[in-house]
DNA sequence: CTGAAAGCGCTAACAG
DNA sequence: CTGTTAGCGCTTTCAG
């Protein structure tokens, strides 16, 4: 792997005259422009992005950080982001805690090193003044910190079309299970609007509180028949992704028919993605918007022109097979 | 951000020193490291991975390739790769083409500009040349190229083991479908052993020819449509990943019931991965192992030992939704 | 238009 | 045990 300097000696000039060639800096003559060219072919030259990643600081990473890469929501985001972070030059770091916060704050650090320019945190846990003191490119998918952006997404619109949509296809007793409350966690408001919306079209939604920690399916499948076995009355379910899929097998199992007789809306619908045999109905959040959002966001930071105005991002109802 | 310099400084020490404390080689005073220490804490210290990398002439990175992410297969074993390279202390570059091959191309020279120090290719569609040529730590998935390693998965076991299996299920009338032949890529190989051993078992295999060139669900299941025009007999099908759930739906909309009628036994499936209402049955190739024993061969090929003995994948039978 | 020199931040070799 | 020096490979002043 021949150097600069290398290619500066066979074409006798200045290693500083090669690189103002790369990089089509400065004026360089005809004449010394072939020598180099020559040289660099003769010794099939690649410049080394190491040595260019610490002049300049820059790694043209961003690390992205998510518990687990199978959530088909991240993974429709992350796909997306990656090709939007490419068209800035820049490439993903693929970093997953497996629902770890002491990861979390690994990789958090090795932002710090400079291992990466910046990073995107899919479900941040750590304490707030983690992310502000952090003092680097940061932006969190689904929770407000003072002073980080996050992509903000119309959750409440998401209740209110999944209320309606439930309403409309017949649907009174319906169920939403909520997870440990926090003003912090934007995505969270869906429920309450999806909950005011069914009662205010006339309808009851019986709310289910359940901690969970997790996005295995076997959790979620137990979920569901603990609820199911409750809730014998319910026509259909407001409820995040995995719980839906859940939901939907075991009613199957049941031998209960979707969406005839129990419909599922899915809280977090990708669009396009659909490696599924049965695709449950749900609000979409578009992947590429999301992502076109975040990578705006994030080289607005790198670049140190924050952005000031982060759109919200729009959703809309997708109908599946779970609904009528 | 305080450097190494601003350290010694601090600590009224050389920056070798600092280096030495920070990285507990040679001996250090208590004292000095006392000095040292306190300088780190009061300055915040936080080393620069981008000059590490620069003098090691290491980004402790590896780069993935292929087409798509949401592959489910794929995304399996990156998965687990991300895991596995963690305890090597590397990182994932995650790299996708869209099925493009010049994109493919590109990523490989960034390999070779030292972005990261090895690349792993799922779907490799260059010129055997290309890679023989790199000169740079490569792991291929699913093709034979001399002198580049690759991941041997039993094909073969896995023809033979879904023939059996649709074989005492009763099917009798069964469909595989093959692509563009070509003695560099193993996986086709299963096709073949399938064929032979359903026939050897009495049974009779319809073998489709199609080119094709995505992974995308739609194209999948109109090729299903016109497959099932064409074979009304077929009671049964050894598929990859997607087209086994494409079959699933079509059939499912056709109203013909799925393992009764009709089986389907998918050529790539994920242990563990389950995030659909409906499980296809498969031959399992095991993400975990496939991970270990790629992250395996790039340590070793980094390291300047490479592996000798690459283990061949053990493959088996998982009984899902769609057999009896 | 080009060369020489300094430096990005860190590490290792070598004196002392 | 610690300081000095050189250097990883590249880029960018600053002279000339």
């Amino acid at each position: 792997m021949a150097n600069i300097r290398e290619i500066a000696e066979r074409a006798q000039v200045a290693p500083g005259t090669v690189s103002r060639a790369l990089n089509n800096k400065g004026y360089i003559s005809k004449e010394t422009r072939k020598k180099i060219d020559k040289a660099l072919k003769e010794l099939e030259y690649v410049p080394n992005e190491l040595a260019r990643n610490l002049y300049r600081n820059r790694s043209n990473m961003i690390g992205v950080i998510l518990p687990d890469i199978e959530h088909p929501f991240f993974l429709g985001i992350i796909k997306k982001l990656v090709i939007e972070l490419k068209k800035y030059n820049y490439g993903v770091a693929l970093w997953t805690t497996e629902y770890e916060a002491r990861e979390e704050k690994e990789y958090l650090e090795r932002l710090k090193r400079n291992a990466v320019d910046a990073a995107v945190v899919f479900v941040p846990v750590l304490d707030r003044a983690f992310y502000q003191e952090l003092g680097r490119p940061l932006v969190l998918l689904d929770r407000i910190v003072e002073g980080i952006p996050y992509i903000p997404i119309d959750q409440e619109k998401s209740g209110r079309l999944a209320a309606r949509k439930l309403y409309e296809d017949g649907c009174r007793h319906v169920l939403t299970v909520v997870g440990e409350q926090s003003d912090e966690i934007p995505s969270l408001k869906r429920h309450v609007a999806f909950i005011k919306e069914m009662e205010k079209l006339g309808g009851t939604v019986k709310v289910i509180r359940e901690e969970w920690n997790n996005f295995e399916l076997d959790y979620h499948m137990e979920l569901a028949e603990k609820i199911l076995e409750q809730e014998p009355e319910a026509d259909g379910i407001y409820a995040a992704d995995i719980l839906g899929t859940a939901f939907l097998k075991v009613l199957r199992r049941m031998g209960r028919n979707v969406p005839e007789e129990f419909e599922i809306i899915s809280t977090d619908g990708i669009d396009e993605s659909n490696h599924a045999a049965i695709s449950l109905s749900a609000v979409i959040q578009p992947a590429e918007m999301i992502a076109k959002e975040m990578a705006r966001v994030l080289m607005g930071q790198i670049e140190g022109h924050p952005v000031k105005k982060i759109k919200t991002i729009d959703v809309y109802m997708y109908n599946g097979d779970t609904t009528k």
